[in-house]
DNA sequence: TTATAACCCGACTATTTAGTCGGGTCAAGT
DNA sequence: ACTTGACCCGACTAAATAGTCGGGTTATAA
């Protein structure tokens, strides 16, 4: 005789969901309940408020009770709506063989919400040096690096050794010299694994210098 | 008998400008009048007012009349913080020798602002195959393009050929073959530049593929 | 010495805004 | 048949909030 508590996202919510999430997009700020009650087309306020209870007990948004404009989108509604403003997000293509034609569509993708659910674990690197020139991070380039502690071979990583630190490819293998990071230029060589080495996180993402260097 | 307009912005103006742009870092949304005044530490409304009036006049704020909590921080307000929120941004290390200890600093930069500030002419294209594996790309990779029509030796393009588009070094030499697209994997052949191809931008960030892929 | 800019005070008002009250409809499950 | 969940209506109130009014101080430049 247990109820199932339909934890799904209605199609009204989610709609409801959508015209918040435009409205930050453009204006910079939260919605009213009177201007979301406008662009849901219905005529009371209550409608509004029982769609926010929903996605409020959902963990969908967050309200402050009594203040104005104090609708924030929790992680999880990000999810939901899956593909937010920013950049234009082609569809797949390929690099080996010459690819199709790109078109900008019409998919939006949010590079900065996906940024800020890292915000605690992630940091940025300038890097200088050509030790990982054939990875494609080279002199000037700013790395992206998640803090974790888990990795799989051929994950580029922030080794510290002592009080000094590098980034290497870590190489996991069952022949010698089994574990060791790898430097991924030729004029290098490699570095195998010790007690007093310690990954610190993965790189994730590469900006490359000759562009974000400027923007400083 | 001409008055200096000082357009500099005053330490006051700069220190509301902090806690504004602190506020909406920290709960989602802009502050009313009445919180910035007691951040300011003043206990008039008016001196807010007449500092937000500096603030919208130098084009560094936008308020909506009559609008509760709709102040925007404009591109050039956060021109003037400099280094906002988001990831931790780490002073210069080296790569090629193992670098200084890295710290995660008080200092912060914004990924968001500057890619919101590019919004228009740059998107995101995701990558298969594996014939820029040199280059750190590699299959399911997404890479960030801007648009642009001046490219320098050594930059990685979108290069469209007819009715198809590929991503490869721009390699410009007084040598033969003088200009052609260089794949960064030994296994591919590079190509000659012609009449048909147009290079439609830079590749200025690589985001990698096993970490973002996920978040979809 | 007069003007101006930057900043501040304290009290006030009009509007915006969140949220309640007491209902109703409709479709799906039991 | 009856309940329950999702959604809606229209009128209302109390609080939050923007913004005004009529001043004042200090420092710097003309």
């Amino acid at each position: 005789m247990i109820k199932t508590t339909k934890n799904e996202i209605t199609k009204r919510q989610k709609e409801l969901l959508f015209i918040i999430y435009q409205y930050i997009k453009d204006s910079g700020y939260p919605p009213t309940f009177e201007e979301m009650r406008e662009n849901l087309g219905v005529s009371s306020n209550q409608s509004v408020v029982d769609l926010l209870n929903k996605l409020e007990g959902k963990k969908i948004i967050k309200r402050n009770e009594g203040i104005a404009r104090s609708i924030v989108i929790l992680p999880l509604g990000y999810e939901i709506l899956g593909k937010p403003h920013l950049v234009a997000f082609l569809g797949a293509t390929s690099a080996g063989a010459p690819l199709e034609t790109v078109e900008i569509s019409g998919e939006w993708r949010s590079l900065s919400s996906d940024v800020a659910r890292l915000q605690d674990n992630v940091f940025l690197l300038k890097i200088s040096g050509d030790s990982m020139i054939n990875a494609g991070i080279e002199d000037g380039d700013i790395v992206l690096v998640k803090n974790q502690k888990e990795f799989i071979s051929g994950d580029i990583v922030l080794a510290q050794i002592g009080s000094e630190s590098t980034v290497k490819r870590f190489i996991s293998e069952d022949k010698p010299p089994y574990i060791y990071l790898k430097p991924e230029n030729p004029k290098y060589d490699l570095t195998p694994f010790t007690d007093e080495m310690e990954l610190k996180g993965k790189v994730i993402s590469i900006l490359k210098n000759n562009y974000w260097s400027s923007i400083k």
